[in-house]
DNA sequence: ATGTCAACAGAATGTTGA
């Protein structure tokens, strides 16, 4: 059986509970996750989504920051959550489908203004992170797994508006971009969103701070979807849904959606 | 340095993080 999934960094789920519902009664994936939820997972709005048609939901979560979520209409049980960094943060969830496959919600650290360890902890925390998944995926690969999530890292140049204006921006630094590359082959992971849309460029969050986000289109591709070696030839349909950028109030990511027939 | 958001602490705005 077929299932779409979706990732999201919502900024808030609380806050934006309408906008959630919006893209659940809109675009009914069959799986949403989501980044950024803010908030202890006892607060989450749990019943609005289950009303939805959306009855099933795990999460990690604390209180202002950080927090994922898994909202699903198939059943899906906890399979874990990992601290990487050892920074005690709600940055992750892994849920199991009744089909046996394995999704890896993940929220990396965004690592701060300055790409320096030496004077910046949270761009170490971000390095320590991703070596830390690398390690971990290493260990033993995965297999009929996806990986999905912010992870804070627009790694081509084709993810950014400028290579070049941001090669020393953090989430685009080579240094980054080796992390997560080193995490990517690590676990045997291929990128479904760009082996669905190879060419072009191609962006999921656009900053608050632009003036006109759309006209001026400064994005980055900071949310992925990922898959096992064993089931990438079952991703397919890929697509961001750059409207969600324009709703009222939005999130300063765009959902990113993928289909597995599996 | 700036720009714009959101949550928190604690009672108005400043801090932290993105």
């Amino acid at each position: 059986m077929p299932f779409t999934l979706a990732t999201w960094n919502i900024n808030s789920v609380r806050l934006r509970a309408p906008l959630v519902a919006r893209l659940l009664r809109e675009e009914g994936p069959d799986i949403l996750c989501l980044q950024e939820c803010k908030s202890p997972v006892e607060k989450i709005p749990g019943e609005i989504f289950a009303n939805l048609g959306y009855p099933h939901m795990i999460a990690r979560g604390e209180k202002g920051y950080n927090g994922v979520a898994i909202l699903s209409r198939l059943p899906i049980e906890e399979a874990g959550s990992l601290d990487f960094a050892g920074l005690g943060h709600a940055r992750h969830i892994a849920g199991r489908l009744e089909n046996g496959v394995t999704i890896h919600n993940f929220y990396v650290p965004a690592g701060g203004d300055v790409p320096d360890r030496a004077v910046n902890d949270k761009f170490g925390q971000k390095l320590d992170y991703l070596t830390d998944m690398r390690d971990f995926f290493g260990q033993e690969r995965p297999q009929k797994s996806i990986l999905v999530g912010d992870l804070n890292i627009a790694p081509r140049e084709d993810d950014v508006w400028s290579h070049k204006q941001l090669l020393k921006v953090v989430s685009h630094t080579p240094v980054e971009v080796d992390h997560l590359g080193a995490a990517m082959e690590a676990g045997g992971w291929h990128d479904v969103t760009r082996a669905d849309i190879p060419e072009g460029q191609l962006y999921s969050w656009w900053s608050y701070r632009a003036r006109d986000w759309d006209a001026a289109d400064k994005g980055r591709r900071l949310d992925h979807v990922w898959a096992s070696g064993d089931i990438r030839e079952a991703g397919h349909s890929s697509r961001i849904l750059r409207a969600a950028r324009g709703w009222e109030k939005p999130s300063d990511h765009a959902p990113v959606f993928a289909t597995f027939d599996l």
